[in-house]
DNA sequence: GCTTTTATGTGATCAAACGTACATACAAGC
DNA sequence: GCTTGTATGTACGTTTGATCACATAAAAGC
């Protein structure tokens, strides 16, 4: 990404600050992670939880930043980007309602070269660190599925470099297109090209023709602000494995009590 | 790295097979995770701990494999590498005696696409994974060194990742060459330019040109199968800050009792 | 000394991607 | 219907690195 981009950053707004864990648990049961949890740690350790709207383009965290949240997307779509002194970046991950924006970031205590954006907007629940931590520090059951889920997410990483380095731009998209989806209904993807282009770290002309490429084989149809997916097998074919082997790591059986 | 590379596998040759633990004590020390473990931790739980040595090419983890150890280096040098279907690969980390390798393979309980070839051959430890699954199973104080020391792997991870994908090769290589000798004593590194490349996943030619590059800038100098690094600071500042955000988070105090 | 193996340098060609700039087209507001 | 802003398409030249082939040079074995 370009160091002169610049993304809006608006105020969340919360919707429903009841502390009422019992009003929220339908909501809550839509996060694959919190699903997971058992309800006494809900209870518990997450009285704080807000259920909040999350616009396209919030950053949720500022690079080097102290953050105050972890955030659990439902609807929306968050995307971790490393930053560099320059403000050049890259993404490196994509969450959506299978797992927890943040969790990386205060896993060591500290604030990394990281910043997390809305890439699709959404609602989510956020949760002030400190509960997090404490969670944390009870190596309880919750903690098992967030240590699960950080393997997860490694594995997403790793496969992004690996992506990155070896196949071409349209592979990539390929790829980003079906993490994306995974974590919305539909088939759509209501996001300019020069977001994604941003995410992928390449230019927007670039994107344009790999974008144009896959239209011409039938697999996507876009329109301004809009791109639809009309072949999904096409996609993860055309993606190598990348797509497939990350999405196997995330299909491992939630919740998992795992045996390190 | 091409589908063709293929390494040497030669056997482990165990030096000593001793498990007397205060024998093994100095050695052990030498290893900065272990030496952070409190020594109960080593004597309950790593009594399985082997001195083994570690030829250049070994690989101690192929891809796919289900893996038995863990190793703890101590003049050796482990590359963790990203293995896809068709055996092109890319280096993720780079592990010394400043921590473990093979953590992340099991760390979710599973074989990753993942592999790890020693690239600069040495001595160091190994534990069979059990007893390592053990240690993090009690989430003791073992335990939360290990998480700190994923968090900085992982930190090192997206550095690579950002780097390969933003720099210029040259650059790549400064801070190849610094994490590298930051792991050995002195300025010398004796690898083939042809397993750089392949680590940093370039082709020979690239790498001649890159090396030859900061040869002409005096910052290296090498011959057949030798590097010598003559100036480090050089080095550091052409990398960027790639290098130095990479090193503080591995010079964050160690032992550290994580705060999450 | 000789051959063989392995490591390194070089040259030429080719494709992918970048940066820049400009042209077009859709959308929202008035 | 018009203007303005933003999203998208396109064209140019440049650069980087991949690939292949071959030449040289250092080490190792006998």
């Amino acid at each position: 990404m370009p160091a002169t981009t610049h993304f809006k950053k608006t105020p969340v707004n919360d919707n429903d600050r009841s502390r009422s864990i019992p009003s929220l648990l339908p909501k809550i049961k839509q996060n694959l992670l919190l699903a997971s949890s058992p309800d006494t740690a809900l209870k518990d350790g997450l009285l704080d939880i807000e259920f909040i709207q999350m616009p396209m383009g919030l950053e949720l965290y500022e690079s080097g930043e102290i953050e105050k949240y972890v955030y659990f997307p439902i609807s929306a779509i968050v995307s971790s980007l490393y930053v560099m002194e320059n403000g050049d970046s890259a993404e490196m991950a994509v969450v959506g309602n299978e797992g927890v924006a943040g969790i990386l970031l205060f896993m060591g205590g500290n604030s990394t070269a990281s910043c997390a954006l809305v890439q699709s907007a959404g609602s989510g629940f956020r949760l002030n660190a400190k509960a997090m931590q404490d969670q944390f520090a009870e190596f309880g059951p919750v903690t098992h599925l967030l240590l699960r889920y950080t393997q997860a997410l490694i594995s997403q990483m790793a496969q992004t470099a690996v992506c990155n380095r070896h196949h071409s731009l349209d592979k990539q998209l390929c790829r980003w297109l079906l993490l994306s989806l995974d974590r919305l209904q539909g088939n759509e993807l209501l996001t300019t090209q020069e977001l994604i282009a941003n995410m992928l770290d390449v230019g927007r002309k670039g994107f344009t023709e790999a974008a144009a490429e896959l239209q011409r084989a039938g697999l996507i149809s876009y329109t301004r602000g809009r791109i639809e997916v009309l072949n999904r097998k096409g996609l993860d074919k055309r993606s190598w494995e990348c797509y497939a082997a990350v999405k196997a790591e995330y299909d491992r059986p939630f919740p998992l009590k795992i045996v390190i």
